[in-house]
DNA sequence: CGTCTATTTGAATGTACTCAAAAGCGGTGG
DNA sequence: CCACCGCTTTTGAGTACATTCAAATAGACG
């Protein structure tokens, strides 16, 4: 497969040359896998970023009583990976999962440290998307605390108009912070209201 | 006033040089305010990285009813930002405020620029407490999803012991997430169920 | 000392959850 | 190709956690 996407990605923030393009492709891992399959479980260590090249992936915890919480979809083109493990190497409590058959291509661990030092545009790249993820989480954690379930909803629904109608609702559910019991509820007496 | 912790900070991570040290240094500027003063409002331009040498300020948003929401609280050793709006250069609508007199080191966004094209290492530097700060968001939204109002209090008395007492009770609502009536009443109850 | 804000307490209310059961939907194998 | 199985979604009744509003008390600051 070619590595179009994942340059592409890259070239939004930093500009690289034939060579450097070269040394980084060389670092990654392809991978395809079915959908449904766990790649990361709560637990392992995390030893890649995953950048998904097609399909869709899902960052969810399992908490104590055994309820699930989406942390993050990763689409075409998104980067995914259990911060916390990947940074510390210490088990993690991410469960990464495809929703769909999807590639990905995996840069791991020792390999990101290489790009860093053979690159040092790299620190700025990483930087850079880190920074941005930080700032969603930051609005994502204030939406929290200060909307009603279904402004979260009706905001998911702008955020990502394209994962609405492709993934389960319960995921959403799981992502939003209600129960999928609740979201059911909730969209019919939206759509009562409509009328 | 001396560097010495924001130089001690920066080394936990990069190493610095004597001249390395001092260009840095003079990037900084020096600002002391009285408690409860606002440093930055809610629809202004972020225009500096902020770091707390001494006191402790708040970073919170207002929503569409009033209420208050905790983002972060910077005591000392902490650097504290509206990262949307320094990142994009546009409103931002974080607003932070100082909760007792505090002194801090400014960073401009034009003096980091200048920083990562001088000393990349600094790259380095902001890549990785933004990915600490990544992670520590990251655990509290999973927190936020998964976690009773009484479990966010209790580990928010673990992770900042020293803040429990110093803080105003209605701060620490706005942090974990639940109106100020409620926290007292579940604290009155964990009270009795201790006896 | 007086004022202003924070905290406590109480009663009524609401948003979202739990548990249970039925209906819908998709995939798989016969 | 249809029938069945498992999983998701819907619907309903009862419940719980947390909020709202109001009033009293306590604390902090000038």
């Amino acid at each position: 497969m070619s590595h179009t996407i994942i340059l592409k990605n890259i070239a939004k923030h930093i500009t690289l040359n034939t060579n450097e393009e070269a040394l980084f492709v060389s670092l990654l891992e392809y991978q395809k896998v079915k959908s449904k399959k766990i790649i990361l479980r709560q637990g392992d260590v995390c030893r890649h970023s995953i950048f998904v090249t097609n399909g869709c992936l899902r960052g969810f915890t399992i908490d104590a009583n055994g309820f699930e919480h989406v942390l993050s979809f990763a689409p075409q083109d998104w980067w995914i990976a259990d911060m916390y493990s990947l940074l510390s190497q210490k088990a993690g409590n991410l469960n990464i999962q495809a929703m769909v058959d999807t590639e990905m291509l995996l840069l791991s661990k020792v390999n990101q440290e290489k790009l860093y030092l053979e690159i040092p545009k790299f620190e700025r790249f990483f930087r850079i998307i880190t920074e941005k993820s930080l700032v969603a989480h930051q609005q994502r954690l204030v939406d929290n605390l200060s909307l009603t379930a279904q402004q979260r909803y009706k905001k998911f629904c702008t955020i990502y108009p394209n994962l609405i109608n492709e993934l389960p609702q319960k995921q959403i559910a799981a992502y939003i912070g209600v129960t999928p019991e609740f979201l059911s509820k909730m969209k019919a007496q939206m759509f009562k209201k409509n009328k």
